[in-house]
DNA sequence: TCCTTTTTGTACTTGACTGTACAAAACAAT
DNA sequence: ATTGTTTTGTACAGTCAAGTACAAAAAGGA
């Protein structure tokens, strides 16, 4: 019923996902992104309301993507080290990728719009917090089948698991070879003893 | 000879960096900076030249008096463990007294403008490449007075080093909690056996 | 006092961006 | 084919920002 919209929704959302990656938040927009996407100014609005609603959409997609969505996706039983050290090596791979070295989406919006914008602020903290609390909550099964001793700190090293992957996400934007990356990521793991040895001639695809 | 500035220039910067701390470099135009000067563009054009001049003469202030600026300045001999965990701790107090969370002026310019602004990019480039150097000089130190064994990967210990004060300095826009911070440093740091124990009943002003 | 130098304020031109309003166009369902 | 619904393009009115030009103002030095 209606006319119907002359453009792919998800693809241009995939577009403008692309758009804001590279180039920011604030530094998108809304003549920006409706010239990417071919439409006028007049459909954006009509199709997408605001540019922040439009931004929640492209961040939920983005997650979907991201090398760490292995982590939201897991559940028991698993081997936590192994899933950690695959995730750890994608992420170093897949920021070393990319020619434009436009580092993580998420991480970037965090540390352009956290305390800063009203409404996307708080979008981006609770996506951290959230992140946090999925490897603690990870790290927990691992002390629950034994792969980990009972009095192991997990808070304390989701927030270092983290913090590790929130400083590979930025660094990256300087350190552009992907074997820096890997030794900075492989290195701290293996002293916070979340490092998967024997995985190195398996092919983890 | 000729006419006075109106202005403390010293102080200029200093109410620059404040708001590009606060804005972002991008969000911070010539046209608001001028007026959080209280002066002209006019005027503003004929002091600084250009944003990008402006910029650079405030982040060389603003590294003189960030909390990791004890690593530019340490010489031999000294305890590397100490000045490692005491730089550590400072930085997590720092960015959790700041009341607005605005996390540091140099990675979130680092975020924001590299491979993305032509001039500042590669200026903030060599700011983390140099500051990676720093660390490992001071590592090395530590090997040669014989506190750490010849054997160490200084290489690898200083971009985890490097990492782990940017995954802070980006995560306390999130995790506003001193303790908590303060648990991420110092839990990595133990693990990378760079962390000085007996410290803690001794004032470190 | 006069001259030189530098800063300062005003003005102008130009371009970008926003949000909305309204009519035309395109389609689906009846 | 008519009706109803939604998208689309154009237009408008308003704000903000950039960079330059030029004259006025304010000093210091001779």
């Amino acid at each position: 019923m209606g006319r119907p919209s002359a453009f792919d929704r998800e693809q241009a959302v995939d577009d403008v996902m692309h758009m804001i990656w590279r180039d920011g938040y604030e530094a998108s927009s809304v003549k920006a992104l409706s010239e990417k996407l071919g439409i006028t100014r007049s459909s954006f609005y009509n199709a997408f309301g605001t540019r922040e609603a439009l931004f929640k959409e492209v961040l939920e997609q983005y997650c979907k993507q991201s090398p760490d969505f292995a982590l939201a996706l897991a559940t028991p039983p698993i081997d936590v080290k192994m899933l950690l050290t695959l995730v750890f090596r994608e992420a170093c791979a897949a920021r070393a990728a990319d020619p434009e070295g436009r580092g993580c989406l998420a991480i970037n919006s965090v540390a352009e719009l956290c305390n800063q914008d009203e409404e996307l602020g708080p979008v981006l903290e609770s996506l951290v917090l959230g992140s946090i609390n999925q490897i603690q909550t990870v790290l927990n099964w691992g002390v629950a089948s034994k792969e980990f001793p009972r009095d192991l700190d997990t808070h304390a090293l989701a927030l270092c698991l983290q913090n590790l992957l929130i400083g590979l996400n930025v660094m990256c934007k300087v350190v552009k070879d992907e074997a820096e990356l890997l030794l900075t990521a492989e290195t701290t793991l293996k002293a916070l003893g979340m490092y998967e040895y024997g995985l190195d001639e398996v092919d983890e695809d």
